[in-house]
DNA sequence: GGCCTAAACGCAAATATTTTGCGATAACAA
DNA sequence: TTGTTATCGCAAAATATTTGCGTTTAGGCC
């Protein structure tokens, strides 16, 4: 039961969700991880333990919920100037963030968490949106541009597998991955390659 | 600091280990999640809970010990007559058995591991073994085969991230996912599309 | 085979954590 | 303003984890 329905959002509850999130973000810059508990969690935030544990119910949770809030992207995808090339540098950068320690950290976090709230789902919907602004953007443009089960495919799972579980892709490989996706594309176009999951 | 690096396999600590891996199965086939606890595994394998702390540090290495021993597959894969019908077939199994719930389960518990063995990395690496499996029964019928890392991110990243992330694949979708790679091979043969990592 | 050494275990005390009951506080609505 | 109740703090109880120490036993050596 992750961060409960909050049916009073206002003043207090609000101050000790911040509290709580901002010790947790300092406690993961600092110290090493096994010494992340609620118990240090709640005496940085000053708060007690028991809010912690009655609100997120234990630390796996707490952690998905703070990194859930940390992959959120800041704006909208970098915009420059073709379909192929934003996808290219979105990936790029999505890769060398999610490369980093804290970013594989907060993947493991949100896989971890055994709320109903199915939060790697929500996870994977943040990127879903991203590259559908993508999509619009093509659109508008009257590019060509893949479909989004596609991209999950050939861009977007390449990329986080290797990063949990193997080498983190290179800059080309990410740019490989977008060519290749581009070049199915022209080639069988409206194909039936990628139907429905 | 997963299963240490047994300085002394005889008899005792096999039995010992051997109690423990299936106290853990057998709690993981009976009861709730929240409820496996080192006591609890303790109390079932006829063990202090004292020696699966020393042994194992804590739940999360033993979780992902036990789902190792899991993982690895019982044989080769399966020799259905062709290259392309060898991938799909290990594809589809392969899928349908990480969609589980204890599949999915498994993947996430070895994420989860924290000691320095690496153990996501190895899991990766049984997998590429099967493919290379594959890959020695194709050169040996003089069929052509995908790169190793081709596989890797247009049918196995796929597949997982699929699992972990969103909803798992169809069989046909991982039909289709092969088709695709063999295709893109077939196109471009020996080409550039996948580099190295 | 019998002996030695140290790894691995069991036990129990010491710590740390999680859970829970209850009274106090404060958000929200009327 | 007043009432209602979600949320919090505090502290006791229940559990889980760590640690010291004596015992067992695997594996090496005569």
């Amino acid at each position: 039961m992750s961060p409960k329905p909050v049916s009073r959002p206002g003043g207090r509850s609000a101050r000790v969700q911040a509290a709580v999130h901002a010790a947790v973000r300092s406690l993961l810059a600092e110290v090493d991880r096994s010494e992340i508990t609620i118990p240090a969690i709640a005496d940085r935030a000053k708060v007690t333990p028991s809010t912690i544990y009655r609100r997120w119910g234990d630390l796996a949770e707490l952690l998905a919920d703070v990194a859930m809030e940390r992959i959120r992207p800041d704006g909208e995808p970098q915009d420059t100037g073709s379909a192929k090339s934003d996808l290219a540098a979105w990936a790029e950068q999505y890769a060398e963030e999610m490369a980093s320690d804290v970013g594989r950290q907060m993947y493991r976090d949100i896989l971890a968490s055994r709320s109903g709230a199915n939060i790697p789902g929500q996870c994977c919907d943040i990127v879903r949106r991203q590259m559908l602004t993508l999509a619009e953007r093509a659109a508008g443009r009257s590019e060509a541009f893949p479909d989004l089960e596609a991209i999950m495919d050939g861009v977007v799972a390449p990329i986080v597998y290797r990063i949990l579980f193997a080498e983190p892709p290179s800059q080309e490989h990410c740019r490989a991955l977008v060519e290749a996706l581009f070049a199915e594309r022209r080639r069988r176009d409206g194909g039936v390659s990628r139907d429905a999951a």
